[in-house]
DNA sequence: ATACAGATTGCCT
DNA sequence: GGCAATCTGTATG
């Protein structure tokens, strides 16, 4: 398949340049397929807001490794989030899947996602959109070019007006960096996750 | 060993 | 808009 060194050569990029090429991908895990409206790029261990910021742990070590695999953590004690390691082996770099729109196993998706009251909820948010497709830490490490999860790339648009406009603004949810534009999605796809300011947790352990 | 913060979500008013 | 749920990584004793 062609797909797949195209896939290789663009994930081994810059990371600012690789995400918003992930708009319009479609990451499949079995019969569920989602295709990616919304992304967050994380600079590795020159971001303060990457998980890699610290340096490499047991958590973040695929990020550490080769493009072209599947970063899947687990955070807030229930949620899991997915992101597409990038950039030559060592980098760190990885582009968070925020949303999708699920194009195939609807059926699948809904009966993963009960709380989901409308289709275009089911991958509306970075958890949901594992949830979705069944994703956990057991895909950490996936390679997305064979196997039970793969990522393909949209095809290339034709020459002139694209049908889709990409946006970008502050990432979601960040206190630290929270300033860097590095969010990117689809103008007015619908699955595109609501924009919500970091909360203060440290509010609610009465020390404050 | 203890404390706290976190790339979120769903339910409450 | 507020806030609980619930586990892991990291810092500190």
């Amino acid at each position: 398949m062609p797909g797949s060194a195209d896939l290789e050569t663009l994930l081994a990029g810059p990371v600012l340049e690789v995400a918003p090429r992930l708009l319009g991908a479609v990451l499949r895990h079995e019969e569920v397929a989602v295709r990616i409206t919304e992304v967050e790029a994380y600079d590795g261990p020159n971001d303060p807001g990457s998980h890699a910021a610290n340096g490499r742990t047991a958590r973040n070590a695929v990020m550490f490794g080769p493009p072209g695999r599947l970063y899947v953590y687990f955070t807030y004690g229930m949620h899991h989030c997915c992101n597409v390691v990038c950039g030559p082996e060592g980098t760190a770099a990885a582009v968070l899947l925020r949303a999708g729109e699920v194009v195939e196993g609807v059926e699948v998706a809904r009966g993963r996602r009960p709380a989901a009251r409308t289709d275009r909820d089911l991958a509306r948010g970075p958890a949901r959109l594992c949830q979705a497709l069944g994703l956990d830490r057991a895909h950490d490490g996936a390679d997305l070019r064979s196997g039970a999860v793969t990522l393909r790339l949209p095809r290339k648009r034709a020459s002139g007006v694209p049908a889709e406009t990409v946006r970008t603004g502050p990432r979601v949810g960040l206190r630290r960096a929270a300033d860097r534009p590095w969010r990117f999605w689809i103008d007015g796809a619908p699955s595109v996750s609501a924009y919500r300011p970091a909360v203060d947790l440290s509010r609610r352990r009465g020390t404050g």
